[in-house]
DNA sequence: AAAATTAGTGCCATCGGTGGCATTAATAGG
DNA sequence: CCTATTAATGCCACCGATGGCACTAATTTT
């Protein structure tokens, strides 16, 4: 007996700023042919009645939902938060909503529950994380059905406009010379799933560092994880077991990275006066072991902001220039502890 | 010039399957009153044309959105991200999407925040997560607007119908005898913002257990922090450099128990030697940190799809009594390595 | 066998906005 | 001063579902 009155509508705006629903609804799309005061009233009576376009009701005329999905599969918790709330930060100023679309980039079915769900939802656009965003076949099924969207990757593997790259192959190209300046020589590399660009980078990224400076690397140096943390403890344990062992590691990530520290620890040996350790991702967990790991960080919320901008401006037709559009992101060296000078 | 037809239209459904639009819909919103055969012959045409109503008009007709809300402001990406999978899973299966709204718990417009964001994006209900669950003044705020929610939340504050709730003094309470057990009867705690329930509730189920055992506990053993890595940090460097030091600590979460763990490592002490530490909430890093940390699991996803049965049964008047409804969670113990026995 | 149900289906108004076009008022050009 | 142009606004059809009610045919009740 008390929510005594509906949601208002258009008409009583309309009505109340004695104006037409057709002026009403100009404002809200901010049409320019309205006339300054006319605006004005409306949006005073617009705030006043707390007036909000029921979504439905523009979604059916205009064929826009202003709901767009972001879509992953993730690793990593931390990745993902700051994604999306870089996303949310740029959709929700210009009321959009995000949807969200967690998946098994593993599943057979994957390509039809993308498929299901951006139809069920009908979202204007899509934002696809690593590693569904490698997925070429996919976006090929987007661009069919003509839906807008943006991926986040470690490769240019797609027009400027669909994608967001993060320079992975530089970071640790940077991160290994940086091991070289510091006396070694020797450097093991763990790596993460072959089928991933973002493995595949970071690993050339590691091979051009080694091949420029001139020093030569042991086959089995190189290892192979699968971005868990047992993975990166076997290969760990493996690394350290070697008649020659290497005298640094590098992981493909943090996790990697922390289960190979278990394993040097385990087999006796210290972070980093027997070996220096270094991941990739700047996990939470990161600055919180011990030694602290020196990794390599993305600039994950901005990356996710300038994906969200990249949405918009397919979406809607008006050029939005104001964000002049960056596409690729470089990903800063974090030195810490668990690296050392062995000069 | 590619897309060639536009979505299928559930006129295109009814034309070809010989029957009126309003029969295609009761088979859409599964009305009983459909033959079985007329039935499976839109269905089968239903898919035949990848039909998928269009969510607009189905919103404006039929006063839903099929879209649900998650209100959070999280600290830890770890429980956010699993609530969000187990809210899914349910929610998915029943046509409805998931839209997320980040939040600051301490923002002076929260309340106001939170009003636009239901406005906009006219969700059928919204799961709100600790903190922000603990606010009373929003739900009744929601509850006068008549919208749906659901809580997540350690204490029983709202009714039945409303709330999810983790019975985490319980755990405290168990996690602390168990140290008793242990031979230990000086323990500190570590606890999180004062003025949350979860955190109030964690100390005292810490208190329930030290007095029913008969010891006593010194004041100066109880500390409080803000759930972040350098309060933990701080507390342990105070606790540890007290005269008559605690042989154990407790902290209401994982990130101050490991910032303790380090305040304990950097004054020469070590864990579990010199000071049994456990935290909660076995957030990843629990597990990999050395020694691996002795922590409380809630059930997290458990939790997440129960509150999500319990806005649905909220939503849509149909009982959906199958999923007995479960309201207290218990979270349970993970003894690992950072506690010892010293009896 | 007539009347009353019940099952299955169809018709049409309706939800609350936007788009296209018509219209009016105001301004500029000849 | 009259016509052409532009600015501001209104009218009405329409988007694609669902809801209420009417209707027919089949089944049950009396």
């Amino acid at each position: 007996m008390d929510d005594n009155s509906k949601q208002p509508t258009i008409n009583d705006v309309a009505r109340l700023s004695g104006v037409s629903k057709r002026t009403v609804s100009r404002v809200l799309n901010n049409s320019p042919k309205v006339n300054a005061q006319t605006r004005k009233t409306i949006h005073a009576v617009i705030k006043d009645l707390d007036f909000k376009p029921n979504r439905h009701a523009r979604g059916l005329a205009g064929k826009k939902s202003y709901l767009v999905g972001m879509i992953y599969d993730n690793l990593d918790a931390l990745f993902m938060d700051d994604t999306q709330r870089g996303l949310i930060e740029i959709f929700s100023k210009v009321g959009y909503e995000l949807i969200i679309h967690p998946c098994s980039y593993t599943s057979e079915t994957l390509l039809e529950d993308i498929h299901d769900f951006v139809g069920r939802a009908q979202v204007d656009g899509v934002v696809i994380l690593p590693p569904v965003s490698e997925l070429n076949h996919l976006t090929d099924n987007l661009q069919k059905t003509g839906l807008p969207y943006v991926r986040i990757a470690s490769v240019k593997q797609d027009k400027i406009e669909n994608i967001i790259v993060s320079k992975d192959r530089d970071a640790v190209f940077a991160l290994t010379q940086k091991l070289i300046s510091l006396g070694h020589s020797k450097i093991g590399f763990i790596a993460g799933p072959a089928h991933y660009f973002s493995s595949q980078e970071r690993l050339s990224g590691f091979h051009e560092a080694i091949d420029k400076s001139g020093h030569a690397i042991k086959a089995e140096w190189i290892t192979h994880g699968d971005y868990s943390f047992d993975s990166g403890h076997e290969a760990g344990l493996k690394l350290m077991k070697l008649q020659d062992r290497p005298t640094a590691i590098i992981a493909s990530n943090d996790i990697m990275a922390i289960g190979a520290m278990h394993a040097v620890d385990e087999l006796g040996f210290s972070v980093p006066e027997d070996v220096s350790i270094a991941g990739f991702d700047d996990n939470l967990i990161a600055s919180k072991v011990l030694p602290p790991l020196t990794t390599i960080r993305r600039p994950v919320r901005r990356m996710a902001e300038q994906a969200a901008h990249k949405l918009l401006a397919q979406i809607s037709d008006e050029k939005q220039s104001d964000a002049a559009q960056e596409t690729f992101f470089t990903p800063e060296l974090v030195i810490r502890r668990s690296t050392r000078d062995i000069s």
